[in-house]
DNA sequence: CAATAAATACACACCGTGTTGTTTATTATG
DNA sequence: CATAATAAACAACACGGTGTGTATTTATTG
């Protein structure tokens, strides 16, 4: 397995590899896609994935990894101690700065985030994605915002709603075309977390 | 294309692909199938697969159809004039009929659904079930819940919250083992919905 | 029991996979 | 600067699943 991070040889064609596989979701999906497809995108041997990748999702994974990475640092940058976060920025002041924060890097990389997030993506990381914001919620750890007390329903399906929620709204704003700026996008998913769907929707209490 | 429905035969054929189909889809997931898994699981010719259907795609296709019609025929049978439902069943009154009814379908069906909408399902599938829940909410019909007006926030953005965290409620039902009643469930996701999650997990507003 | 239709057995070309051995490019060193 | 050492990229190969076609056997219906 190549590694010399360096080598202008392996940046170039980690760089095609990825490219390739960003758009080959876009258009056919990313269960439909071959190794082949991908190396004959990237303009490489199919062999030369191999040295890289043992597979597609072995190549998808390590896609995914880079995002968890990115997306765990920008949680932990706004709240250093991690995990109040997420359904507790700030509920009722703009300007939100943690959901803002993770628009914008959503924005920055729509192009790939789209890709594994949108209706051809990739399921297992939509799975990840989604345990990510359950255990921030509801996980082992002191600071998890949904507590087994003082609860209307069982925490579990709480966090499972919020978690899939959220994830709801960032699909729906990359599939349509991402036309609310980042600021907007983190003001309309507070306002519905925290004054709750029916009464968002204008329906009285 | 075998046709005739009466036949023993063919209705065990079906039957038995089914099986298998959703036997391998718990074991491996949908996208690691082949035609050829399916036709030793199910103990028939690979010949007889195709004469029956064109790839397994099809068949989940035609799976999934099934689940479809029968979702959207009882919710017409508690709502006959379709659409004000999901989130209209009577928000605070138990029993909560049309609610019920759809979690007793998923519970009787439970084999299958949690297949196709677990971690290792059929993302398309999750993908067309969302796209009901939004048109349901959203949708261009008169009676859509969701409307353009007196709302706090972007109507479209509410139907895809609402939708997905239904599902992600679902979700985690079915891979947690369905330890809750129907009945009980019902009465989870109204609360979360009516409610709104931060008040339902115990928060003051 | 005859007619019919489904299921099987077998064979075929095709394509994607993953691996192996060879060639070519980069880098480090005398 | 030249050249050996290293490692990346490539070409060729064997394997397994796919989809289709055809002849044959087995089960169902009238």
């Amino acid at each position: 397995m190549p590694g010399s991070k360096t080598d202008l040889r392996v940046i170039r064609t980690k760089e095609a590899i990825r490219d390739a596989l960003i758009e080959l979701i876009d258009e056919k999906g990313f269960e439909a896609i071959t190794v082949k497809d991908i190396t004959t995108r990237a303009k490489i041997n199919r062999g030369t994935f191999y040295a890289h990748y043992q597979d597609k999702f072995d190549l998808m994974t390590k896609c995914e990894e880079e995002i968890m990475l990115e997306m765990s640092r920008i949680v932990k940058q706004n709240f250093p101690s991690v995990i109040d976060s997420l359904e507790m920025d700030s509920p009722t002041v703009p300007p939100f700065p943690l959901t803002v924060s993770l628009f914008e890097y959503l924005n920055k990389n729509s192009d790939i985030m789209k890709a594994v997030l949108g209706p051809k993506g990739d399921l297992s990381f939509q799975t990840r994605l989604k345990e990510f914001m359950w255990e921030t919620l509801y996980g082992n750890n002191p600071n998890s915002m949904v507590k087994e007390e003082n609860f209307l329903v069982p925490a579990q399906y709480l966090a499972s709603y919020m978690g899939t929620a959220k994830i709801g709204v960032i699909q729906q704003w990359l599939n349509s075309g991402r036309k609310e700026s980042p600021q907007e996008m983190a003001r309309i998913l507070t306002t519905i977390t925290v004054n709750g769907p029916l009464f968002a929707a204008g329906l009285k209490k």
